[in-house]
DNA sequence: TACTGGATTCACT
DNA sequence: GTGAATCCAGTAA
């Protein structure tokens, strides 16, 4: 079981994105694995278009995290990559009550709280040798605009279980 | 100061 | 497949 440095987010955003699906994340002392991720970089759908307060984490740090409400309701865990700006959405991970970014948020307890944090304190990330199927490697459209997510999934523990 | 809409989820139909 | 819940960041004035 190898510690995840924060090294491992100075690269390409979609790069980790890729690279995270499968990985071991530890949340207090929950340790669950990765299996849905979506790479957000500087297009329309992200935050990071533009340059404002809230998304001003994309632009300064890596291996950090940065938690943002949607909809008034659920929390987003992201951490932040190399990619200035650019960001991974951690979308689902293999624990009950974990698939999809607003629930996992709500199970964990991760909340705006947890904003700017570096990874390594609260959150620590591991690679314990196990290869994912990764499967979707996505672009989709969003409305009427071509904007640009990258998304990665692990096929193996998606056949078990959730996803929608 | 006021308005708008979203990186979601769930309960309905 | 559709719509409500719910609040705050971003924007315009």
């Amino acid at each position: 079981m190898k510690h995840l440095e924060k090294s491992f987010f100075k690269q390409d955003t979609v790069e980790v994105a890729k690279q995270l699906v499968g990985k071991i994340l530890q949340v207090d002392n929950i340790k669950t694995r990765i299996i849905e991720v979506e790479a957000y970089k500087q297009d329309k759908a992200s935050h990071a278009y533009k340059r404002t307060p809230r998304s001003e984490l994309m632009y300064t740090t890596y291996g950090h995290v940065y938690v943002y409400l949607v909809y008034g309701m659920y929390y987003c865990l992201n951490f932040t990559t190399d990619t200035k700006p650019g960001a991974v959405l951690i979308r689902a991970v293999d624990y009950p009550n974990c698939n999809g970014p607003g629930k996992l948020c709500k199970t964990l307890n991760i909340t705006k709280k947890d904003n700017g944090v570096p990874i390594g304190d609260r959150f620590k990330l591991f690679d314990d040798n196990y290869k994912p199927k990764i499967i979707a490697s996505e672009r989709i459209g969003i409305k009427e605009d071509k904007h640009l997510k990258w998304r990665f999934i692990d096929k193996n523990t998606i056949d078990k279980k959730y996803i929608k």
